[in-house]
DNA sequence: ATGACGATTTACT
DNA sequence: GTAAATCGTCATA
């Protein structure tokens, strides 16, 4: 069952969205940099998006453009936008090739190149005085924090060095809390679906 | 060609 | 709590 790399296979990803949710908590996202540099970070929080008839998708109605793309790929691939003009957000792909659903994920708990992380992180506040809940406690936080952009859009998880998730320790059901999702006011009943899982009590957990 | 809009974060009042 | 930052993308014309 576990790849020898540790990595999640291919099996694993291709399950519907809010399946592949859930079991995606506690798994480590691994970020391999040019120079070998690994940033690792478990994940505590995501969302689950239901692909067309779900108002709150990017593919909502089987819209399919070249921004989306890749949210369309077989499960196991890497769906990374660009949003609000300043921030990228990575989603992890579900069921299969052409179905159009993904689970983006929120927040992790830094494990591996923590320093590198704060570097990336720093802006007005200094590297050294940022709290480690600051690092990756946001869609847009992580990304900052792992170097990942565009440029990782449409990777195959299972196979890139670049970006790809490990086995980590599997969340038990009861550490898991089911929530709304953030940021969807627009998506009408869509927005109030129970489609957000983070684990209970983690301080690295968006705030709200 | 143009305009409206974000699956957000940060800084400020 | 409120608002600014900031621009690629897409629907409309």
């Amino acid at each position: 069952m576990t790849h020898p790399n540790g990595r999640l296979t291919r099996r694993f990803y291709r399950r519907d969205p809010v399946t592949l949710a859930k079991a995606l908590l506690g798994q480590v996202m691994v970020r391999t940099l040019g120079d070998g540099l690994r940033l690792a970070g478990r994940i505590v929080e995501v969302e689950a998006y239901l692909g067309t008839p779900d108002q709150a998708a990017h593919t909502y109605n089987g819209r399919r453009t070249a921004r989306n793309e890749s949210m369309y790929a077989d499960g196991g691939h890497a769906y990374v936008y660009f949003t609000y003009g300043m921030h990228h957000c990575v989603n992890v792909v579900a069921q299969t090739r052409g179905v159009g659903t993904a689970v983006l994920v929120r927040a992790l708990e830094p494990v591996e190149g923590i320093d590198a992380m704060r570097r990336h992180r720093a802006g007005k506040i200094t590297a050294d005085r940022l709290k480690e809940t600051d690092l990756c406690s946001g869609p847009a936080k992580l990304t900052q924090a792992l170097a990942i952009d565009r440029a990782l859009d449409g990777v195959d998880l299972v196979t890139a060095d670049a970006l790809h998730i490990e086995r980590g320790g599997r969340v038990a059901p009861g550490h898991i809390v089911t929530a709304k999702r953030i940021g969807v006011a627009y998506a009408g009943r869509w927005a109030d679906e129970p489609l957000r899982f983070y684990v209970k009590g983690n301080p690295h957990v968006s705030r709200r």
